[in-house]
DNA sequence: AAATGACCTTGATCCAGATCAAGGCTTCAG
DNA sequence: CTGAAGCCTTGATCTGGATCAAGGTCATTT
């Protein structure tokens, strides 16, 4: 299989393509990091020291509430980043975990090393920051979603714009992703199969 | 009243500070506009021009779904940014609405504009990318509350973190921003006076 | 000063989705 | 092979918040 990091390059070859210097030190800053099933690279109450790149296989970020009950804010699978960007740039305590879905292959950066890559190669400030925008409307439109359609109608969204994950992923998370109860969601499941 | 531009110039300095060179750039890449109150700089169906920063007063970004109801996404008010990002980039019609609260004070950076300040002054990248990072935090944050938490939890949370936006804008945006009805967040103020 | 419209409130009723409880299927560690 | 833990489903019941309807206050316009 491709270097993860040879893939991480590739990734932001699709923004601004990077030249050798840039590639070199996008390597020298960067560590392939494998995670078995269930593993954590984040977990409430320590610092999210990582920006974190999926190569491959998928992860959750989520959240517990003061009763007990999981609320998934983020799936990554392969080429999408992960992290508590609050935590992270803050260097405050995270009241987030992130958790691997499956076992799986990821590239971090570190805090430190990415100030340096900002710093020394401008183009990486640019990069992230065209990567952050297209998450930021991701997340607005989310959250419009949330307060103007059924729970129907959101999951319906879901599996029509993330298919992969919708096979993928138990559907207990997706329920949480979506800010239903695992049982509502099954119901929602019978009707649409029904019909469909 | 000081110069509108010269607000803007100085919110940047509370990040990368600018040097004269782009300080200069940024004069001459926006401009300032004024609006009445009920003014639109944004209409669904037109794309999205400007990042417009506002010096002063208070704007609604806000959506129209099937059944013709308004959906809050966000209150700009001085010192914020307020855009809607994706239709910006793309230069795609939106599907959103920006309306003045109030007799309002922006300054607009046009697309075009903005793209010649990231190239002819990488600080800008950086200094846009630190303050999309701030406000993807933020979204994020309420998203989870939007799930996590009851409709009360989320408008005590208002009240305490935005109060001049509780105590400036009308209760029936506020219900729409926080996801609820202009009746039921009637009902969840009269419980909450009480007991205060 | 009347009239329109924006905003807030209150009551009665309804419903989407939560909660509680139970049973069954799979998968995987021991 | 066996048990236990995940995960999914289905039923019965409950509730936070929506909907519908009406009235009241205030500010702006004419």
């Amino acid at each position: 299989m491709a270097d993860p990091q040879q893939v991480l390059c590739a990734h932001f070859d699709r923004y601004l393509a990077l030249d050798e210097a840039e590639r070199r030190a996008l390597m020298e800053r960067s560590r392939v990091r494998r995670l078995k099933k269930r593993g954590f690279i984040l977990q409430e109450g320590e610092v999210c020291r990582c920006y974190t790149y999926v190569v491959e296989g998928c992860l959750r970020m989520y959240e517990i509430d003061a009763k007990g009950v999981e609320h998934n804010l983020q799936f990554a699978q392969e080429n999408e980043w992960i992290v508590d960007i609050g935590s992270f740039h803050a260097e405050k305590p995270s009241s987030l975990f992130i958790e691997a879905l499956e076992p799986s292959t990821v590239v971090c950066i570190e805090h430190g090393d990415l100030l340096r890559l900002y710093t020394e190669h401008p183009k990486f400030d640019r990069n992230f920051r065209v990567i952050i925008e297209d998450l930021f409307v991701e997340l607005q439109q989310r959250l419009l979603r949330r307060n103007a359609s059924s729970a129907e109608q959101r999951y319906a969204h879901f599996v029509q714009h993330h298919p992969g994950l919708a096979a993928r992923v138990p559907n207990v998370h997706v329920a949480s992703y979506l800010g239903v109860t695992p049982e509502f969601l099954s119901r929602l499941r019978a009707k649409t199969s029904k019909r469909g």
